[in-house]
RNA sequence: GGCCCGUUCGUCUAUCGGUUAGGACGCUAGGUUUUCAACCUAGAAAGAGGGGUUCGACUCCCCUACGGGCUGCCA
């Protein structure tokens, strides 16, 4: 019988939940979805001094927006100190680690000979076989006592077997001086813990994952399966870094992407099922292996991100869309709608959302339902209500008064009358845009008609024709 | 410096020893059209370089180049 799934998503609250870190969860949820798993979520803030709550908030708000929803609590790294603590006291007394003395400026004198002498830098501390009785009365910090002989391998689902030579490794700080367990000590306890099998993480931690497995050995713990990813890198192939183009994912909200958009281009990046492009969350969570992860680290391309952004928004149904629509005004400080204006928006959404690429594309393209009369037109669209036009729209009205009030017959209606001017449809409709929308890019004609009514639409005619 | 990972069209990728190296985005040309889009058709576009292994390499091995990561009492 198979062991539950149970991936996580471990983030340093150091700043927003940027695009890479977004990927490495999504994958994580989908893997832990797609098998009837847990995903968890543990904060990383052993740091104090560059931990924040805010940050925190960013990434558990990132998070929800992206729909990755996580069981249980998000647990805090620091609040089980005293539980790494406990684990590293234990492997001190079974010898698997050891106290050092080293201060700073030894440790450092001896990385800038090993430099000169173009040796390895890795620390190797006098005090791994010291003599406890010659231990000193002063701070000092717990080390792992790494193997040096042989070789530890690491069977990554993607990267593949990766061995490192024992005596590459050092022998790594598991307690700081003031007794606070680090980093490097501390995932290893939290994820045997939390009962993690799979993890996924970026590939920055493939090194890392051979000096945990000593920890893990030490305590005679079961090696999780290990998943290391590559990062994406900016548009320019660059690493993607705060500094350099790297957006928090709230950013990509603000710019108007629905959230199940970035979850498939996200998805895509990196992994692979065929040629499979354009797929829902069912369809990502169902195909979702550690087998179709790419080796290379992948570029972003807003481009196709957009593509899909259309795709999305196609098949989103309307109440979803306007749902995700409210979280978007609040989330770029916009004017929430009136319950009018949301009702005239669902009444337009079949034309508004269709392959818009943005929420902002979207609210453009609702401005003839969102405004109300009488309606300034923009500068060109008042160029398109010349005097002519004017009689021409003066002369389409009567057509309409009665007529039934369908996409089709208007279309016929407004054909007709172009005809007998001997005019293309485009010398009516252009002018008709004009009048209805008060731009000159909009819906349809014939759809922004259907969705005003007849008594709205006579109405803004009534306007054009009499107006200016 | 040491160790580890990577390298197929501009970009994301398929291929898991035998293909005219496929798809998608973008791009170019043409078409359609009531605006912007969208849509339709066609097209250009790739295995980093060099050695092997093999009847046969994008695929396996080695070297080089380039890119990235780690090398902290950061995570």
């Amino acid at each position: 019988m198979n062991s539950p799934v149970v991936t996580r998503f471990a983030p340093s609250p150091t700043g927003f939940l940027h695009i890479g870190g977004a990927r490495t969860a999504l994958f994580n949820w989908l893997y832990a979805r797609g098998r009837g798993g847990k995903f968890l979520l543990r904060i990383e803030d052993t740091d104090r001094a560059r931990s924040t709550p805010e940050a925190t908030a960013a990434i558990l708000s990132g998070l929800t927006w992206l729909g990755l929803d996580w069981d249980g609590e998000a647990i805090s790294q620091f609040e089980r100190a005293d539980r790494h603590a406990e684990v590293a006291h234990q492997m001190l007394a079974q010898g698997h680690a050891y106290k050092c003395f080293a201060t700073q400026d030894e440790i450092e004198a001896f990385r800038e000979a090993a430099r000169a002498e173009g040796r390895s830098t890795l620390y190797q501390s006098p005090w791994r076989d010291a003599d406890p009785a010659t231990h000193p009365d002063a701070p000092y910090v717990v080390r792992v006592k790494a193997a040096r002989d042989g070789e530890t391998v690491i069977e990554d689902s993607v990267q593949g077997r990766v061995v490192f030579r024992n005596d590459q490794l050092d022998d790594m700080v598991c307690l700081r001086s003031d007794g606070t367990p680090t980093y490097m000590l501390a995932v290893v306890v939290d994820d045997h813990d939390m009962g993690v099998t799979h993890i996924i993480r970026g590939d920055d931690h493939l090194n890392n994952a051979a000096r945990q497995a000593q920890v893990y050995q030490a305590m005679g713990w079961p090696v999780p399966q290990f998943a290391h990813i590559p990062l994406i890198h900016g548009e320019d192939g660059k690493k993607l870094s705060k500094r350099h183009g790297a957006l928090g994912i709230e950013d990509y909200q603000r710019m108007g992407y629905p959230s199940a958009a970035i979850r498939n281009y996200l998805a895509r990046l990196g992994w692979s099922h065929g040629d499979d492009e354009f797929f829902s969350d069912a369809q990502a969570t169902e195909w979702f292996d550690l087998g179709g992860i790419g080796r290379a680290p992948a570029r972003l391309d807003l481009k196709k991100l957009d593509h899909l952004t259309a795709q999305h928004f196609s098949v989103l149904d309307d109440a979803a869309v306007l749902q995700e629509l409210r979280s978007y005004l609040t989330a770029t400080d916009a004017a929430p709608l009136s319950e009018t204006q949301e009702e005239a928006l669902l009444r337009a959404m079949p034309q508004l959302k269709d392959k818009a690429k943005s929420f902002g594309q979207i609210l453009e393209r609702a401005h003839f339902v969102l405004t109300q009369r009488p309606i300034q037109p923009d500068e060109k669209a008042g160029k398109s209500l010349d005097p002519v036009s004017r009689s021409i729209l003066n002369e389409l009205t009567p057509h309409l008064r009665n007529a039934s009030w369908e996409r089709e017959r208007l279309e016929t209606i407004v054909g007709d009358l172009a005809a007998e001017h001997g005019l293309g449809l485009g010398k009516i409709a252009q002018p008709l845009r004009a009048a209805l929308a008060g731009r000159t890019v909009s819906p349809s004609v014939f759809d922004m008609m259907v969705v005003l009514g007849r008594e709205e639409t006579l109405a803004r005619l009534q306007d054009a024709a009499t107006g200016g």
